[in-house]
DNA sequence: TCAATATTTAATCAATTTGTTAAATTTTTA
DNA sequence: TAAAAATTTAACAAATTGATTAAATATTGA
């Protein structure tokens, strides 16, 4: 986003772009259902008509915010899923800029997790996306390191699904571990740092042989 | 619930045990904003002004059920987590029993983080009941462990959220899951029985001196 | 410059949705 | 049994909310 790129201030942003970064947030926090277009505009600092002059609906502008929230992270995921590094690398690579992107998104994995439950006629229009995370090569690898003798017998999608866990689940349920650990927004930003390190040793300890 | 006890049949059971349940089930796909009364109501088999009879609002609807929703994971978590069992045993039997029971109520994981992140003023409610899941004893057992040279040096919030993020993100995040690595719902049950004794021996193996 | 185009606003519409009410029906109980 | 209480219904009121419109203002290009 442009504004990301020169750090301008709101006032020089276009109407549009105060837009989407105001939908983006309400989006986020409220969800589909709970976001209201009033909401958005006061937070754009625009009229509310403005929302439809240029998104003609709020079905069109959040369909523009989730494709963008979705398309920031997939491709770094696979970028990383389908590198020819050894399995242990791409583990350590995919905790570690995974989590240092979603730190600047906190509310994004949730995001994501929410709308993909609530609209699931969603989930069908970006999973024809080529741009959406395939680990096809990823679970064909841990297969074959497997025979290898490099890491333990283990079910690839297992694995999978605890590297996603690990990572995304805090984010996700940000506020309800903050709480039941009872932990301060700092302190859980200082413990999602250490967890870069903290999720690559727990699982290479647990596979490696 | 009277229900599940005598295992009676819709028709017999009471209009407030029939709206309690049908609310259960509307506001876990639709959140509390998405869903609407007269969903419920349909859901129900009665008239939407039963649903203000019984319950007054949507908001005393929702907390009757969110609340009850919770009350029913929150105690057998304690009851583990604060048993004398030693470490390795409870993870054991918290990931067995979770797993066991989130299955029987598979969007229960989803609808408590998403209204957890929607509905803030929600959290410091039950935050202070005494029926929350109170992970400070583990914590110490953890840290004791560590001291007796059972298990490896770790930080014990840590380890907490690594077996919560392993047993909940995959029900959580049960739509991308199923989207992303490709699995039918019934492939997706079949991984999460799989899961009961997956997740106890990475975490396990992962510490163990 | 000035006409054409794009942007913005205030007011309002139309549909949805929560909540109420008064009357009818059923159940309880004295 | 019959009065009292609880339950249920249909109709409607009130508020919310996404969307439209027409007029005003600003911007652009010939």
């Amino acid at each position: 986003m442009l504004t990301k790129w020169l750090n301008l201030t709101v006032s020089m942003m276009s109407t549009e772009e105060k837009i989407f970064e105001a939908a983006f947030k309400v989006f986020q926090s409220k969800g589909f259902t709970g976001a209201r277009m009033q909401e958005i505009a006061d937070e754009a600092g625009i009229n509310k008509a403005m929302l439809h002059y240029f998104f003609r609906s709020k079905e069109k502008l959040f369909e523009a915010v989730f494709l963008n929230a979705f398309g920031k992270l997939a491709p770094q995921v696979n970028e990383i899923f389908n590198s020819e590094d050894p399995l242990f690398e791409k583990i350590e690579k995919f905790v570690h800029s995974y989590i240092s992107f979603v730190i600047d998104y906190p509310f994004l994995p949730q995001f994501i997790i929410q709308e993909m439950n609530n609209n699931p006629e969603f989930v069908a229009k970006f999973l024809k996306d080529e741009k959406r995370p395939n680990p096809s090569k990823l679970l064909k690898q841990i297969e074959t390191e497997i025979g290898l003798g490099i890491i333990k017998p283990i079910s690839p999608k297992q694995l999978l699904l605890d590297i996603f866990a690990m990572t995304a689940f805090p984010f996700a349920a940000q506020n309800l571990v903050k709480g039941i650990i009872n932990i301060s927004n700092d302190e859980f930003f200082q413990l999602m740092e250490e967890r870069k390190i903290h999720i690559s040793e727990q699982i290479i300890n647990a596979i490696k042989k």
